[in-house]
DNA sequence: ACCTGAACACCGTTCAAGT
DNA sequence: ACCTGAACACCGTTCAAGT
């Protein structure tokens, strides 16, 4: 956290550009590592060296920033062979990518999740891909937003969920809360014997569960 | 937006307590509804007419006072009969009640989701009876957590998602997004047929889907 | 106990410089 | 074109009053 000496810049125009989108959206992305990072441009500005008004000669506004981590985000997360699997593999991998992006960037999640508006071209063009796969495979037309729509919104509730204490839904006091305790202490020891975490074995299980929904739907 | 009169009060204690926790929430409520609405203590203690300073007297941080929303949040969801139901159809009204109730409330959504902890005794109660209806209905303590969380984190996901613009997913270019383009319109004529927008029918159908992959994992 | 004013350390954003 | 300084209108929070 120790900041390096700030680095007094005369001003006027640099002799080579010190900023650019990639270089922000580098410096964005590793600053939302952090946990407890607010997000804050000041806090890129200073990352980068510069200061805050720099940043709105490449990006107008901080949610256009925001949009352009996401964009990012699309790619990071790849592609997961709808062209090539049925969609409700390739989904499961899009899924767990998607959720272990955003989980390796805690401090990016609350800041997308209540982004305004995507329609950024990288996703549109993650979701064409998808939606293709979906039509390939004869699942009804009128579905596949709902299933593709459903299936992000439970991975960035997961997200968000995962981005809370672990302990979250343990009693403080258990004696008042039994059958909640109970579960709560099954949920942790089968986790615990599977060598993951109890929010890790709660995403796949719901992950599992919803797109094998998704499936049924399909048929019925 | 027009407000009333800030009626400078003199300093000092008023002959009567001008707020309480009750009446912060209220109008904390209040000022949710607004969908533009930054919550804001600020913007929180204009409406009541006080300085902003005066919330902490009642809550510490903006944080605590979004607990204690939260709070009041989960009484309102209400009970939805997971006393007398199966589990699998209480917490089909449980969700529908949740997300219609962040739906009345689109500027809390993004401060509840970003809430780092939960715990509040309300959610408890509210957690420990669902969990009750689970074990009695003979699903399997392990997966009973995992279950509650991954439809909560859809309800929230969703919620998330209602609260971005209506015509999110629809291509800004169709033709370079054909498959989306058609699919995105299918959807939307199905809604409309229905009477109702995609994000409800999105929700039911995705809520749907997750329960009975829930239920048949209770099976398998 | 319950409010205010003053103050602090922040924000995002705009705009007029300076090179 | 690409940065800075100054400035604006905000935040949340603390603290010393005042009654």
């Amino acid at each position: 956290m120790s900041q390096a000496e700030p680095a007094r810049r005369p001003a006027g125009r640099p002799r080579g550009a010190l900023l650019s989108r990639e270089r922000i959206l580098e410096a964005a992305f590793a600053l939302s590592d952090e946990r407890g990072g607010d997000f804050t441009l000041a806090a890129l500005a200073r990352t980068l060296g510069v200061r805050p008004q720099a940043l709105h000669h490449y990006f107008a506004t901080r949610e256009e920033l925001i949009a352009g981590m996401r964009g990012r985000l699309t790619l990071r997360i790849g592609e997961h062979g709808f062209d090539r699997r049925p969609w409700h593999e390739a989904i499961l991998a899009w899924a767990r990518a998607y959720r272990d992006t955003l989980g390796r960037h805690p401090g990016l999640i609350a800041a997308l999740a209540t982004l305004p508006v995507a329609g950024e071209p990288e996703s549109m063009a993650d979701y064409e891909r998808i939606a293709a796969a979906f039509r390939r495979d004869g699942y009804p037309d009128h579905l596949v937003v709902p299933a593709l729509v459903a299936v992000e919104s439970f991975v960035i509730g997961s997200a968000l969920d995962a981005a809370t204490p672990p302990d979250n839904l343990r009693p403080t006091d258990p004696p008042r809360a039994p059958h909640l305790a109970a579960v709560e202490a099954a949920a942790r020891e089968h986790a615990e014997r599977e060598g993951r975490s109890v929010t890790e074995t709660t995403f796949e299980f719901g992950l599992t569960a919803l797109v094998a929904g998704l499936r049924r739907a399909e048929e019925g």
